[in-house]
RNA sequence: GGCGGCGUACCCAAGUGGCUAAGGGAGAGGUCUGCAAAACCUUUAUGCGCCGGUUCGAAUCCGGCCGCCGCCUCCA
């Protein structure tokens, strides 16, 4: 397996630490408000790279945080008038339900910032002790020109960063990229004992306290959004390597941005979409489908646009899973060979070589949803040639099987047709129930039966106003809800 | 200002030295069908922002130019 490691700005080839084991750690979200778009793309990236290696076997250890504790937490409790702990706790709350929707996995530890203060403590403590941190009233900094490999990550020099610093200058602090490792409590704010009086951790020590406990301290993978590199990710390597001496991170991996016409998608320029309200429209696996269209690190441009062209995608795959279903069951036990099910057989053999070349490749996940697609194709053709016999069975199942198992990594493709058109009539709010679909459908199969079609059209119409498509096929009459522009 | 990235068909998007430039969507024509739908077939980039260069050979490497974006401040 190759990844695009940021430290080093190039595809290395992956070795874990231990044979057979791989440990990661993405940084999570901090809880004070709900999540968007951006927040799934980071979650969904990183669920997919979680999920391939454990395809791959290894034994994989996944750490996902929560910042609880935090100034935009304290301003938001100011803001809804509730406690802090209060808004901590109802965002959590809202975080697991618009993940879980998504179809990301809960991490194998999940750890909190208030849940680690010794932790915490002793590390910024240890940093203190080392000479590498220094004490301003109750506030504790990291003393930046102590860390010879200062920007690494993002690669720039202190000098650099200095000059073209917009960085508010704090007068206490010896350098203005100094930053904070624990921060001495005001009047009112929540605040924790320590050797420098009541305070709370600063935001990036966190993350290297409990990333190290749960993980040690070196470990394989840290992940993130791009915008985490500097100065979060940054500061996180100077302040663990200066404490353990030890390498912290072997592979730093990102994720790029969602942009909206063209720009980064971010709170503060207020063009972003809430995940709720993306999935009050389109099914999560659509939403997963659109966010992997695109290879992890490239910008992806958000539209309604795109999230209808993965709709169709989508849906393409579970008509054809639906055209296997209806054909095997009517399918006559006489055996007769096929020139396509011979190629269908032949783009098997090869098909999960691809997807995991594909995947192998710095997760390209783009490529290995091209590769499915052919092989939807390849079915769709073998089904056209209608083959028949106890082989030709097995093959179409093993192909669709096949393309279950891979989606599994993706986590798209893993319900039935039934499940899918099901849930696509209450995301579109259709008006209709699946009893009345099926009412509908015997009223036009006895229309048909006597050759009435009129009437026949006239209900295949009215479904369709109402946002039902139906398909005659000669094992019986199916139904689907209208997607794209159809 | 410093650092970095991107520009592939009507749209989205893979491809980073060598077979016919994946895949999806949209359009057009066709097969199938009672008619449709779905599916399949054909078709839509002698060319990959522009100009040079390296090479037997470049979308892919190098240089310049144009355009877009990101980071340097909280941010997934």
């Amino acid at each position: 397996m190759r990844v695009y490691n940021t430290l080093s700005g190039k595809k290395e080839d992956f070795i874990p630490l231990e044979p057979g084991r791989v440990k990661i750690y993405v940084c999570g979200v901090t809880v004070y408000d709900y999540c968007h778009i951006g927040h799934a793309r980071s979650a969904v990236v990183f669920d997919v790279v979680r999920r391939y290696f454990r395809y791959r076997n290894f034994d994989v250890r996944y750490v996902r945080n929560f910042t609880d504790i935090d100034d935009k937490i304290i301003n938001r409790a100011k803001e809804e008038g509730i406690p802090w702990d209060e808004v901590a706790r109802k965002y959590t709350e809202e975080y697991y339900r618009d993940m879980d929707a998504l179809g990301i996995e809960r991490a194998d530890v999940e750890p909190r910032a208030t849940e680690h203060i010794p932790e915490i403590i002793a590390m910024v403590k240890t940093l203190v002790d080392k000479g590498y941190a220094y004490e301003v009233g109750g506030d504790v900094y990291f003393e930046v020109k102590r860390f010879p490999g200062y920007g690494k990550l993002s690669k720039r020099s202190m000098d650099e960063m200095v000059a073209g610093a917009r960085v508010e200058v704090d007068e206490r602090k010896r350098n203005p990229l100094d930053f904070a490792l624990w921060k001495a409590a005001k009047e009112g704010e929540p605040a924790w004992e320590s050797p420098w009086g009541p305070g709370r951790p600063g935001w990036h020590i966190e993350c290297s306290a409990m990333s190290m406990k749960h993980l040690g301290e070196t470990f394989d993978i840290h992940g993130g959004g791009a915008d985490l590199i500097f100065p979060h990710h940054e500061n996180e390597i100077a302040q663990s390597e200066a404490c353990t001496e030890k390498p912290f991170v072997r592979y730093w991996l990102h994720n790029g941005f969602i942009t909206i016409s063209k720009e980064k998608m971010s709170k503060s320029l207020g063009n972003f979409f809430t995940i709720r309200e993306i999935l009050d429209r389109f099914d999560p696996e659509v939403v997963r489908a659109f966010l992997l269209s695109t290879h992890y690190r490239s910008p992806i441009e958000f539209s309604e646009e795109q999230l209808i062209e993965s709709e169709v995608s989508i849906n393409r795959f579970y008509s054809t899973v639906m055209r296997v279903e209806v054909y095997l069951e009517r399918m006559s036990g006489k055996t007769r060979k096929t020139a396509e099910e011979e190629m269908l057989r032949e783009m098997l053999g090869g098909f999960r070589a691809r997807f995991e070349e594909a995947m192998d490749d710095d997760f390209n996940t783009a490529l290995a949803i091209g590769h499915m697609y052919e092989l939807v194709r390849e079915i769709n053709r073998c089904l056209d040639s209608k083959p028949a016999g106890g082989s030709a069975r097995e093959l179409l199942t093993e192909a669709v099987e096949a393309l279950r198992e891979t989606g599994g990594v993706l986590n798209i493709f893993q319900r039935s047709p039934a499940q899918w058109h099901s849930s696509l009539l209450r995301t579109k709010k259709l008006p209709l129930t699946e009893e009345e679909i099926n009412r509908r459908l015997s009223e036009r199969r006895e229309a048909r039966r006597a050759r009435d079609w009129q009437k026949a059209d006239r209900i295949r119409d009215e479904l369709q106003k109402a946002g039902i498509v139906l398909e005659d096929t000669p094992e019986g009459t199916v139904w689907r809800v209208k997607v794209g522009s159809e």
